[in-house]
DNA sequence: ACTCGTAGTGTTAGCGCTCACATTGGGAGG
DNA sequence: CCTCCCAATGTGAGCGCTAACACTACGAGT
């Protein structure tokens, strides 16, 4: 008999570095193998294979056997053996690089329900400071775990270059970046939202628009930024010098609002959510009434903006629709198909109360 | 010759299901193995494989040798191979029940750097809907994987019950769960902030102070509502009934702050800042003032906190140190010291504008 | 009766690494 | 000058699994 019944195995011979030399003896302890599964049930080994993979053609009474072997003796199996034979990993690799922002947070967890529906598990790496060099670091783990796909929530320019230069085998996606750089891409349609967050604030009757723009460095800044532009332009009012020096952070908002608070700025469009509470909050310490006196829109629809004070008119990011189009593109490009693709999702204005006519 | 140098190899072989038959022929395309480094490099495969762990007794020409038909060829480590041959795997597993909150993404994301620090790797699932058979699912899947220790970010009180059962034979370390059920847990000092917040409210002048809590399942409501009530018993303080319906959302602070706003609430401890915005939001909707009519103390100082309207009374978590703890107390158990222990990371209150005497 | 197919199972050979041990060639110590 | 040791490297086995193919029994088709 082994250990209880129902203990979950668990080898700990490896609480070691690599090179310590060790006994290979077989001790009493170890987690059992498939071996001994087959061996308990009076089967082959390649019997409980079949078994644990589903194989259409075992007889019930074996499975049942087999199955009652693997509660017995508690047997798991090893991961670590079935890659390497099978030369499969069902694995995606993901690198992130604001894991605690909502935004990146909920592609990832979306992303992960997407992948396990279609039988794949995540393995992601947080880069927190984002150069080149722990970039691509974040990739060399990644693919000696022998990853399928790569997806890329790095929305950093001068990375993306990097990305492309890796020149990899495997389908790469990126989301939430350039669009048109990389083969296969999925985004929020950062473009068209910035504009109809644009728009919106031009019908309420404001001359023009002053934008507050995230870190340069980020492609959805750009993009946003661009999409301000263009509905500036298209409506031909004058254009603001665009506010740069924010880093998504309300901490950045606050500072750039407070140089915001003189007469003439009506209306302003922050590059998220968070800045433009920021915003908000250096308007009303500076004695300007949102949305009286000047009108805020933000960007990403956090669940918390509904309760900011006032409540925040924004754009809404499908992030759970952009997950699960990720997961789209990635079935796609294993299945063999090749043309570049880019999934857009759209965005929706949500219109509450930090937005008025000018007074 | 191989693929164009510098070429990043990537078995595709892989993109079918397990039981998909296929032939084995070794075609050109094959990522290299050590073998073929070592060919290259007029070495053994031992020779390469002690290059790549950083054994001492390798002779410096040796090893550049060895390093550059690895840049050649593009050679990368199958980790697969290596965990099954070592028995180790490297990693740290960990399961996560609300990713995109502030508070669970900073820990992992501290857990990953203070992991990446000691040569481990994180392999984290998060649960969705927390239910017995996803968590033990997730936990299975881990397992699979051989981690070596597992980290539970799953504060729910029915959960930790069944990770108790599971009866693992590697160490199993609790965050910001019940601290008293676990040999190995780590997490803030929940009581310890709750009654620093209450007295917060008590000196400035308050006669009593509700309480909003977080939902009854979580351990951490438990805590900080215990805390809540030990201060004012201590105090000799009136108890008022707890709130509870809070599922640490600003909506629901809102919901049930809109039931706060009768004259005699004075004082509101919510059990996290997003129901404390949504309380406040709640209370200036009903006309009542913050701080003038009623004081709000929150619970986690998220960055935004200090931007809300009016900024906001909270308890600080440092999550930071709290990873750095639970890295230390997986350190210690993998290296043998078997002692229960539990780490208790102190929380430090924040006053902003959100708390004032009565009027 | 004799193929033939197929359901159900077993056998064998790796996957690409690390481990343990074997082997070599100097340089220090007697 | 011979031994001994150790630095530096090689050899062989095996980790636990899956893939490929072999095999058996049995019922259907001719």
């Amino acid at each position: 008999m082994s250990d209880r019944a129902g203990r979950l195995w668990q080898s700990r011979r490896g609480a070691r570095p690599y090179h310590v030399t060790m006994s290979r003896t077989h001790h009493a302890g170890r987690p059992p193998t498939m071996a001994d599964v087959a061996a308990r049930a009076g089967v082959s080994h390649q019997t409980v294979s079949r078994v644990l993979n589903d194989f259409p053609s075992i007889r019930s009474e074996t499975r049942d056997r087999v199955l009652a072997a693997i509660t017995e003796l508690g047997y798991r199996r090893n991961d670590a053996a079935r890659r390497l034979a099978s030369a499969r990993s069902g694995l995606l690799g993901v690198v992130a690089s604001a894991l605690p922002q909502f935004g990146p947070a909920s592609i990832l967890v979306g992303l992960e329900t997407a992948a396990a529906q279609e039988g794949y598990r995540l393995s992601s790496v947080n880069v927190v400071d984002v150069t080149e060099v722990r970039f691509t670091a974040a990739v060399e783990q990644l693919l000696e775990q022998a990853i399928e796909a790569l997806v890329l929530l790095v929305p950093h320019r001068p990375i993306l270059h990097v990305a492309h230069a890796l020149d990899l085998a495997i389908p790469v996606i990126v989301v939430e970046g350039d669009l048109t750089m990389t083969p296969l891409s999925a985004g929020v349609d950062n473009l068209q939202g910035a504009r109809v967050a644009t728009r919106h604030l031009l019908n309420l009757g404001h001359e023009t628009v002053v934008h507050v723009a995230g870190p340069a460095e980020w492609l959805e800044s750009g993009a946003r930024a661009e999409g301000w532009r263009l509905e500036l332009e298209a409506s031909g009012r004058e254009i603001p010098a665009i506010h740069w020096g924010g880093d998504w952070s309300a901490r950045s908002g606050y500072l750039i609002g407070k140089s915001l608070a003189h007469a003439d700025t009506t209306a302003v469009f922050a590059a998220n959510d968070q800045m433009a509470l920021g915003i908000m909050r250096a308007l009303a310490e500076a004695g300007r009434r949102v949305p009286e006196d000047t009108s805020v829109v933000g960007f990403d629809d956090l669940p918390e903006a509904q309760y900011f004070t006032p409540p925040l008119t924004t754009v809404r990011q499908p992030f759970d629709e952009l997950a699960t189009r990720v997961m789209q593109l990635i079935q796609r490009s294993l299945a063999g198909e090749a043309e570049p693709r880019v999934e857009l999702v759209q965005t929706s204005l949500v219109i509450r109360s930090s937005t008025a006519p000018p007074s």
